[in-house]
DNA sequence: CAGTATCCGTGTCGATACTG
DNA sequence: CAGTATCGACACGGATACTG
């Protein structure tokens, strides 16, 4: 019975991995912050999530979302209209990860205290 | 009574945020990797990690070492001798960090077909 | 062994302008 | 509204060489 450490570690070896591919694809800048925008279970327009997040760029937005649905973790839904309408929602498997990303800003509120002391000051 | 969505989403407001620091913190290139190399409760060398990590550079190991540490998310010990003997662990913080990074590996194990299907072959 | 300094290529990211 | 294209800056990261 290997141990739970082990199991991990076998996991993130590179000639075995999908670890090691998943952490890669979080590890951009705006990733892991359009999967919590995206939800649970909704609905939402590229505007909207632009709107929602603010300061990511029109360009970045549209990236992250085209490599997220590369990988399978968003879905698209275009409406043939004028003018276009596209809707983007978690797919199953997004829907999956979401919770865990979720854990990590709960995460970062249950320990803000500690984190904030840590944090350099710009 | 707030809803739980709307709280993460208050977390992530960047004139409040921890939450936004600790995913930009995370999404560079090795921390979550080095993160969970420490594992859970050991104390490792310098060498040690950047042998089980292998492809990581001499370099990026150092400066990720230094930044988890001036995060409080690992703690350094030198021992004052020649050769030079410096250990790392996680700190307390680090600690109840690391179970959300090894869900993030486990639930890429448990999706593996699926993840590995949307995988763009190299 | 552990760590810093330097140099330099590349990819990431942002601003802007343009299409359907 | 929802994209794509182009350009350029700059931070990230790798190789190498050097110190204590």
């Amino acid at each position: 019975m290997e141990k739970k450490a082990d199991i991990v570690e076998k996991y993130l070896d590179p000639d075995y991995c999908p670890g090691r591919y998943i952490l890669e694809r979080l590890s951009d800048k705006w990733t892991m912050l359009v999967i919590l925008m995206l939800k649970e279970n909704e609905v939402r327009r590229f505007s909207e999530l632009q709107k929602s997040i603010g300061e990511i760029s029109h360009k970045m937005l549209a990236t992250t979302l085209k490599k997220l649905e590369a990988s399978g973790l968003v879905e698209r839904k275009v409406y043939p209209q004028v003018p276009p309408k596209v809707e983007y929602r978690l797919s199953n498997l997004g829907r999956s990860l979401f919770p865990l990303i979720k854990q990590l800003v709960e995460w970062s509120h249950e320990n803000k205290a500690e984190i904030e002391a840590n944090r350099p000051k710009v």
